[in-house]
DNA sequence: TTTTGTTATGATACATTATATCTTATTCTG
DNA sequence: CAGAATAAGATATAATGTATCATAACAAAA
């Protein structure tokens, strides 16, 4: 069983428990997007989408999908990109329980999602506080050079 | 001496000793987003910026100037949201020597600009390091409830 | 002070990202 | 099956941002 037929496993069986419906349109769209391996842009995903489609799809269809992917966190928007990308813990035992930090390449496609440390939060969260500021839900999302750009740095 | 004009003086001084040139336009626009008081969008601010002009400018030229001004440090973009907004700091001894975190207050057009704590930033680049990511000149950007909205949250 | 090069702006077109809205199809529920 | 709810299609348009070529303003050298 390939890596993404496995996660999209994983999303049907949380759909089923949630009661939401992850029809062949989401699936197809989320599987799309697994297989991108990466954040690509709502239309870069729609014309990959429509690729394996008799008809295309309109635009409007993937936004409104994104939606709901997003509402079941099978996928994250990065605000600071317009990009998507696929949650990396669909197959976690539950939604997330934890805030995300994304690390963004600024070189090549990469993004890791982690999880942010209570701590980090806690810190942000305090400074906040000196400016009467209180947080809600925090998606941070940092640029920085991934292992294998940042030691090719250099190079010719 | 008005607010504003206090910080275009400022502004004023720092371009004269950096070597470039704060022109009429760039002034304008400089103006209109600190009056702003506030992220605005580029086309809201371009808007503005043209109810004060005989003719229009074209939003190309707000574009660029918003980029000048953030090479100088006096605007930053929230990239999370596609908005502008003045520099806190325009008046500051000197450029950014610290990273910035911005609040985002989620309820009313609120945004304030504080220090990321060198502590709170060590610690992210530690957590994304066991990522193999090194961090880059980052801006953070974080929602919330400001001082006022997070007091009247629960009123009629 | 004219000429020349650089920097800034104008003008125009277009690309990209996203939403509104009305209609049709599909699926669920009684 | 009827009717309600949900999902998707179709179409138009808004909002945000960039490419590119032409012109204007300014500075520095001749």
């Amino acid at each position: 069983m390939s890596h993404s037929s496995q996660l999209i496993a994983s999303a049907e069986r949380k759909c089923l428990e949630s009661g939401v419906r992850l029809t062949s349109r989401r699936r197809l769209v989320l599987r799309t997007l697994i297989e991108a391996g990466g954040s690509i842009s709502a239309y870069e995903l729609l014309d990959r989408c429509n690729e394996s489609l008799p008809k295309p799809m309109p635009a409007m269809s993937v936004y409104r999908i994104l939606d709901f992917l997003e509402n079941n966190s099978f996928v994250h928007k990065l605000t600071s990109q317009n990009k998507y990308i696929a949650c990396e813990h669909i197959e976690c035992c539950d939604q997330h329980f934890f805030r995300s930090q994304f690390l963004i390449c600024s070189e090549c496609p990469i993004v890791r999602e982690i999880k942010l440390e209570p701590a980090t939060y806690e810190s942000m969260e305090q400074t906040a506080a000196t400016a009467g500021f209180s947080l809600e839900g925090t998606q941070l999302e940092v640029m920085g050079a991934c292992a294998s750009c940042s030691s090719s740095e250099s190079e010719p």
